[in-house]
DNA sequence: CAGTCTATTGTTAGTCT
DNA sequence: CAGACTAACAATAGACT
């Protein structure tokens, strides 16, 4: 009637497991971001597609907007922080993601060990790992002997 | 040592608190978003800017990609699904350098998990990510001439 | 498919360090 | 102020409907 174990980690196979478990998480996902939005006063915009492109989106703004703002933020200057105070760094951000990026390659590196290649799949990979050597290079600059690794987990 | 009841959906009016709680349930919200991507193979991008205007990200693939895909969605017909996909047969089997690399991608990743980042292992990962971005580029030039002139002969 | 149900695992608010 | 801790609440996998 439950579960056996703890969630792994992977992508799900069953196909009818994974489309039921995307709606279930979706719907999940979308309700934490509005809280956080509610809660904590916080800009929020949410894309998802799923595997068979179907769009969702949320916003507690508009997604336009945010993303101008998120642009304006990552374009201009990497620590531009734009009107107010000097925090220097996203370097928490930063290393999230470049965490998540990491875990994305490696699981992306596991699954590709059974599975054939594709055109697809290469396409991914190949924005993964340039983000990621971004996001590298960008982390080695601001590194001046500290640690700031940062796990969801 | 516990709330006392059920999480109140309002603004937290609390300052300290308010901080205390974005910096928690952000962290809960990146990992559910990572979660969906990886276990149900979706494309997210989530934009979060805190009160203090912080900005934080994670993307599946890319923000800018994922925008781009919604304002293409969103600007032609709602229900309209593209034209996807569905390639399957590849033969590829040229396994090679590519998995191996990525495999040391992988190891690197997970062992980093626990590890603290410091310059020397960045630059070892910076190393194996260029690597293998390069393979990745040219397997994808390889596999795409195999694509083509499958569908033109 | 979209709900209901329930055993389990997962998340988190408040507190302390 | 970032983590550790922990009681309590919330999310959800799998089985059914």
């Amino acid at each position: 009637m439950a579960r056996r174990g703890r969630v792994e980690l992977r992508r799900i196979e069953d196909k009818a497991s994974r489309q039921v478990r995307f709606s279930k998480r979706r719907s999940g996902l979308f309700k934490k971001a509005f809280e956080l939005a509610l809660l904590c006063d916080a800009e929020v915009a949410l894309l998802v597609f799923s595997p068979a492109g179907k769009l969702y989106e949320y916003s507690s703004t508009s997604i336009e907007d945010t993303y101008e703002r998120y642009q304006r933020f990552a374009g201009a200057g990497r620590n531009a922080n734009e009107g107010d105070q000097n925090n220097n760094d996203n370097q928490d951000a930063a290393a999230s993601d470049l965490q998540s990026k990491l875990r994305q390659i490696s699981t992306w590196s596991e699954r590709n060990n059974a599975d054939k290649s594709d055109p697809n799949e290469l396409e991914k990979l190949e924005k993964l790992l340039t983000n990621a050597l971004r996001d590298t290079k960008t982390k080695k600059v601001h590194l001046s002997g500290f640690v700031f690794f940062h796990c969801f987990s």
